[in-house]
DNA sequence: GCCCGGACACAACCGGTGGTTGTGTCCGTA
DNA sequence: TACGGACACAACCACCGGTTGTGTCCGGGC
């Protein structure tokens, strides 16, 4: 199906004779009278009844005429989204089934007419380049990267903790607790397949096994978050860290059992990291509405590596 | 923008290679090359970062992605809009902003899985031979034709009476009015500019007319029920009459008055007409949906023509 | 009643788009 | 260092999609 001939297919549609939509296109009424024959003949049916005064729209014609709208709008939306300049708001988000694309589904529900787009870069560097560059307008990151601070022109501010939870099979030895320490994982083990060496939230992980002693594997090929979950329940002896967001794990599904961290609770820190001067006004929607989202946790009893961003 | 294009992107992104997309579309490397190519100068950005081992995303390609799904989604469902056997059900309605689509944007709002083409046909004999030759599912017609009944291999039911009410602007003789007799009327001009000499509905206006005395004129161009109104509001001597369905007026536009008519109230009684032999799925479940939410209006009091679907 | 004008379809022609084959370049790996 | 895999560039060619010219149909005006 070629899109010119169904924008034709609208002008001639709205105009009611070929002649006008030759004229708006600027083509000749035998182009027109073409490019609609090339799409009756793609899409099987008669769109058009031909009279001597125009042309009338057939039954299908008038079934046919909202998708094609729908259609040529779904184009324009395509080619704005990368368009430079008044392009949607475009954020980075670390995770996308995670806790930080709740909140953007959050802030899309809460406003739906402002176009966002949603990337994944490769960690905290890279999308503070690509902020930096204009690429991407926020970014959903949960800590600096250790050592190095976060240049002066971005500037940032924590949105949520995420408390991570122990999740294990039914015949996990810890199945059956009603919450676990942090000193009481070590000599488990618990499969992260999805850590990517060199990001930051892999120092994360690297900082919670140094200072607590546990034993993560990073190991073996990552297929996805259901096989880890189908693994990890089929496994006795196989556990994994997961945030709280409740909608990552599927209602009772293959009896995962998840469990609470206690002693202190390792909670990950996701900011919101911005250009001072991006001027997108999408993005200070973005920044009202997560400054009045943004539940305060409670800092207490809980363990963030000393290099994220502070709140 | 070339759909093909957009499609080779789509495979090439989650091939994460340009030559494993080119085989599946049984095109040459090459050829997927230039596509893509192609693609970049009229979007005007770069899309594939090209690596040694085959390209990966850019920030811009990621942005692209979700809205290239969408718009081969679209280009599906348009296609599919027309496709014979397994199309969306098709409904004829006898007006684009009545009281007929809000029942067919309540049946939506609870199957939203149903996909629904609504289309618009001349009068009731168009939509019986449509039903007969399976362009379209149901229609929504208000009436039969009179002394016409309907054939016996399509099935009727009544599902909504709209009670007619006057519009008036502010400087009408009867705007102050808490209520009008249809013996009241006469006298005044009911402008009418929709009506389509012919159709169903043209016949009810027509009896209404001799059986009260009434005088409507059908008379001068329709610009559509916004200007109507306009017009309406502006002129102290005109009035029309309009369906009780709330979304039709504007709040509190123009200053309008709605004024309801009584001894007796005339009814506009829509009917939902279908084939006996339609195997439509949806076809049942807006049946169904029609049944459940149809209010049983009050016959005593109304008037109808004496020819209309029984209920 | 006839002719004219407006509108769409068909035919012939032609240029450019989009495919192929062949080749070059880059880079990771053995 | 040589090889192999992957993408880009060049040359060539077929066909798609445009134009001009013409035919047909039908309604309205003289």
């Amino acid at each position: 199906m070629d899109l010119d001939a169904v924008r034709t297919f609208l002008l001639a549609a709205e105009a009611g004779q070929f002649q006008e939509a030759a004229a708006e296109l600027a083509v000749t009424q035998q182009a027109v009278s073409k490019r609609i024959a090339a799409l009756e003949r793609t899409l099987g049916v008669r769109l058009f009844t031909r009279t001597p005064r125009g042309v009338e729209l057939t039954i299908d014609g008038q079934a046919f005429l909202p998708h094609a709208r729908e259609l040529l709008r779904a184009a324009d939306r395509a080619a704005a989204s990368v368009r430079p300049g008044r392009r949607p708001l475009r954020v980075d988000v670390i995770n996308l089934r995670g806790a930080t694309s709740g909140l953007m589904r959050g802030f899309h529900r809460a406003h739906p007419g402002i176009d966002l787009d949603v990337v994944k870069l490769f960690d905290v560097g890279t999308a503070v380049a690509a902020l930096r560059s204009g690429e991407i307008d926020a970014s959903f990151r949960a800590v600096a990267a250790p050592g190095r601070p976060l240049p002066d022109d971005i500037a940032s501010v924590r949105v949520l903790d995420e408390p991570l939870h122990l999740l294990t099979g039914p015949a996990h030895a810890l199945a059956g607790a009603r919450s676990v320490t942090l000193a009481g994982l070590a000599g488990h083990r618990i499969w992260m397949p999805g850590i990517v060496p060199g990001t930051e939230w892999a120092a994360y992980y690297d900082d919670l096994v140094a200072a607590f002693g546990l034993t993560i594997e990073a190991t073996g090929p990552n297929f996805g978050s259901d096989a880890l979950l189908d693994t990890v329940a089929d496994t006795p002896a196989l556990a994994t860290f997961m945030g709280d967001h409740p909608r990552l794990v599927r209602p009772a599904g293959h009896g995962l059992r998840r469990i609470p961290v206690t002693d202190p609770t390792p909670v990950y820190p996701h900011a919101l990291l911005w250009h001072r001067d991006n001027p997108h006004p999408a993005l200070a929607a973005l920044r009202a509405h997560l400054a009045a989202t943004a539940a305060g946790h409670d800092a207490a009893g809980t363990w963030t590596p000393d290099w994220v961003i502070p709140r």
